[in-house]
DNA sequence: TGTACATCAGTGAACGCGCGTTCACTGATGTAC
DNA sequence: TGTACATCAGTGAACGCGCGTTCACTGATGTAC
């Protein structure tokens, strides 16, 4: 059952956003190969007509997933909006679609070198999409930018993970989520509401 | 061939030291039952003799590294310098000695609850020696020593992580650790030298 | 344009391996008398 | 204090299971003529 060039471009394409996705939910030790085929909606046997490997597939996920987060972000108006949404309840609840950085950066530390230069490149581009902002909605001296945008992003993923990290009903997971987040706001100059 | 009691508490203590430092190195996932044991000293056959399950052990050997790292704080005559060693090349390198907020945030998330409570408890003991240091040490408004206290603990925690997760040669690992530290030190109104 | 054949994405069984956990056994310790 | 026996920490083999990866096979597609 042969299929198009076209057709096993797009089932890779499923395989790899499955993968994206699964991998920020449950580790990447977390997850099985097979397990990503069959919510791709395959079975594990043709996983290695699309990847040499399961760790060929982490590197690529991870950059996927990066890749998605970006998408996301150039939707939201400004950086106090963007900030807002990523240090929210919803995201809290929803590790599969939202930052990578977050979710794996611990399991990213053990990866082989590809795996963590696919982080390195995603967690560069958010840093960079953060000093942009900073840089044009001004508020914020444009010499302390670059230095602001990682202490920012460093927040906003170390907030992510901890409060995840925590019993959901314990006084920490809403604390370390909204006290980064007016810490953060009153860093880019946003007037509180 | 039984122990003495205390030797077998002994015994005990030394399958809880290997898991504090082994999981933190490697992960929950990452270690075996008998990698623990091994490293204890032991085979693996014995290990139901002293805990119930993989998971029961991981809540425990979770509080163990905690503990390990609040006798660490004690040691650290100020917060400057509490903060310097915690976002330090060598600490970076050292998983397995040194914070399990960094090393564990994103696998904690993914575990049964006691292990989160467990990260909960610990947390908690950090960011209350960052704001006991805050309001003691003076420099900062002790009304803000709380709230700060918290985002300090959330920068330390995600800049080690983040800066883990990237190549070690990569220009991120660097930085992440080097300007949330001066980001810090100037948020406490320590003197940079 | 039509035909014959090589290609290759997907299937499902199988491989070897490592995992968490269980178990029968050993033998020194702790206890009952 | 001395003796007999129950206890239990540690050993190493075994259990069932899930994993990453391989492989023979299928059959529609893409290509050579």
């Amino acid at each position: 059952m042969k299929l198009t060039r076209e057709q096993a471009k797009a089932n890779r394409e499923k395989v790899l956003d499955a993968a994206a996705g699964l991998f920020r939910e449950h580790g990447f030790d977390g997850v099985a190969v097979a397990d990503i085929m069959q919510a791709a909606g395959f079975t594990h046997g043709g996983f290695y007509n699309h990847f040499r490997s399961k760790a060929d597939l982490s590197a690529e996920a991870l950059g996927r997933a990066f890749g998605q987060m970006a998408t996301e972000r150039e939707r939201q108006p400004d950086l106090a909006t963007l900030v807002r949404l990523y240090l929210s309840r919803p995201a809290r609840a929803a590790p599969a679609r939202t930052c990578p950085a977050a979710a794996l950066a611990g399991d990213a530390a053990r990866q082989p070198e590809s795996v963590r230069a696919a982080f390195a490149d995603g967690l560069e581009a958010m840093i960079g999409s953060v000093r942009q902002r900073l840089e044009s909605e001004g508020g914020v001296d444009p010499a302390r930018a670059p230095a602001l945008a990682l202490t920012i992003v460093t927040r906003m993923a170390g907030a992510l993970a901890l409060s995840r990290a925590v019993p959901d009903d314990h006084p920490l997971a809403r604390a370390l989520l909204e006290i980064n987040l007016a810490d953060i706001l009153a860093d880019t100059g946003t007037p509180t509401a």
